[in-house]
DNA sequence: ATGAAAGCGCTAACAG
DNA sequence: CTGTTAGCGCTTTCAT
């Protein structure tokens, strides 16, 4: 893209300047002078790098030495908080030495393969899928350790980190019955992803197990937002009440917002009326919504272990089964009973 | 970091296999070879391509080059959504042919000169700031053409990217004075930020013009978290409202999260008895929080705005003079009067 | 202890 | 039209 703005000084500038070979510069530059250099020299170098403000090339580095250090990132949407926790996780488990890189889909609700192509087209070191469609995972090879998480799947080749659904079904179905919930609506979202389908599954087979059930048809909005729920839940919600819905649950916290911006305009009151939960406990759910039940998935902590688990296999090893990451249901103080 | 995972096909592979020169095989795999290389060729050539399923390698190309693309964005905070907001609209505006990674603090609160260094250790083709102390600012020198966001000040040789704080304040001002408020507490963050110095000035200026002012101590908590500014205004808000103040400015829509949850606690109505604002309105503040009037940073927009000065700059566009975003109240439906 | 030299994989003149 | 050649800036044997 662009070339040689105030061009910076290289290892043979420096070379020049301390009246030694480049190959010298190299090995200070990198630490690796131990006793290989003497300490005069050693100091005519450091001078000089200094001088002329010396960072090596990392590139021309990464080249000489056939070596990857960055990581991709590739997510469906920067705007739901879930992806950023993931990737405060991720950036702060990443070895130091690693450089993570974020691609996002240009536009649209989701990425697609020629998202993926665009960070395959690097070369990197790793690459993490966060949410991938079954159909994107059939059509990529990895060209490199490449970890998915929450996808809902497996794929040869590729490592697989999922949250716990199957456990976060029982909690929130323990929780829902416990309260004396029976008849649960549920809102997703219309995509193909495993891991929606998943949680709703999971769930459903809980509440079955419990006496309960998903009374009425799913509501399944077009798109993972708040904005999108509500406008759905607006037509559904007085349905749901006349079927005699007592608690209703998200797959995701951000789907629960608009639910309860809905019964608030609706003038259904949560939690009396209503429970409303969801899945995937974010920052703002527990400051800003008092009323709703999430169920916490640990985003954060799966981006940490994507990251450790990308140092190790970085280092040499093999790559992990697939991990599996504790969920469990944040039940917040003014829950409150199902009254039928 | 890692080598040779299954060795990438080079183009010196394909050349081999196609039977042309590695010539060859670079214009086509850079689609320059309109004309200039026979259909039947070039037909080898690619069925050689995909048969050794061979892509070019970014760093060396690059390299050879001389050409930086990626561009690397820097900002305090990941869980705080205002940076997630700057970044979609980053990597929205930021043209396709570069790639962006970003750095975050390893730990705390902020970053640090550190933090800039490993971003200026890879050579960039640009670099973007938020929020930089200006401690900070002052110890590095760009490489490469820079990007200040919201950083409430200037640097020879970096551009930057305000935010229009004084209309925000005199907007807000406007707002809050309409209402009948006339004393106003504030709550800011106890860092060296001038944009947030900024924001409180502005605003302080803004009420004093019309007969308000900031009439208690400000509320300086140590963290840009909602969490921090709940613990703050338990205390605080006690003594605000004894001393008759019926409207509580913050810093930012996360820190009036916490307000409002202390309110509630303390049993204070909102916004009956109090009102309560924030700057830079969130994606979640419209949904969840009906009671708070927030003020639209445009925070997306300050993103995107970097991201097509960058493009422009890197094509050899001068660096702009610093750039103002507008600002705009958004107040909620339930936003009421002040009552004295 | 230091330097010379051979690449890493690719691109960009320049020849033919 | 296609191949040859000379680097990009750095790392790394291997001599000295």
């Amino acid at each position: 893209m662009t070339r040689d703005l105030t061009r910076r000084a290289t290892a043979r500038d420096v070379a020049q300047l301390a009246e030694v070979s480049v190959a010298t510069v190299s090995l200070i530059a990198n630490g690796k002078s131990a006793g290989r250099v003497t300490p005069e020299t050693e100091r005519r170098v450091r001078s000089a790098i200094e001088q002329l403000d010396y960072r090596v090339n990392t590139t021309a580095s990464a080249l000489a030495q056939g070596r990857r250090d960055t990581v991709a990132f590739v997510s469906p949407d920067p705007a739901n908080p879930f992806f950023a926790m993931v990737l405060d996780g991720l950036v702060s488990a990443l070895n130091e030495s690693l450089s993570l890189t974020i691609l996002w889909p240009r536009r649209g609700d989701d990425y697609d393969p020629s998202t993926v192509q665009r960070a395959l087209a690097g070369d990197l070191a790793g690459l993490v899928l966060a949410h991938p469609d079954s159909t994107l995972l059939d059509s990529i090879s990895p060209t490199c350790p490449t970890i998915l998480l929450d996808s809902g799947q497996t794929r040869a080749g590729m490592s697989s980190m999922e949250l716990d659904v199957e456990a976060a079904g029982v909690a929130l179905a323990d929780h829902l019955v416990g309260l004396g919930h029976h008849r649960v609506a549920y809102v997703g979202v219309g995509r193909d992803k495993p891991t929606l389908h998943h949680r709703r599954d999971a769930l459903h087979d809980q509440l079955l197990a419990r006496g309960a059930s998903l009374s009425v048809p799913d509501l399944a909005v077009s798109r993972m937002t708040t904005q999108s729920a509500l406008d759905g839940a607006l037509v559904a919600l007085p349905d749901w009440i006349s079927a005699g819905v007592t608690a209703v649950v998200c797959a995701d916290d951000l789907l629960a917002y608009g639910v309860l911006q809905a019964a608030d305009r609706l003038g259904v009151s949560v939690p009396g009326q209503l429970s409303v939960a969801g899945f995937n406990d974010l920052p703002y759910s527990a400051m800003v919504t008092p009323s709703l039940t999430s169920v916490d998935l640990s985003a954060r902590e799966l981006g940490v272990r994507a990251g450790q688990t990308l140092n190790e296999m970085l280092l040499g090893a093999a790559p992990p089964a697939s991990a599996l990451l504790q969920a469990r249901v944040v039940a917040r103080a003014s829950t409150a009973n199902a009254r039928d």
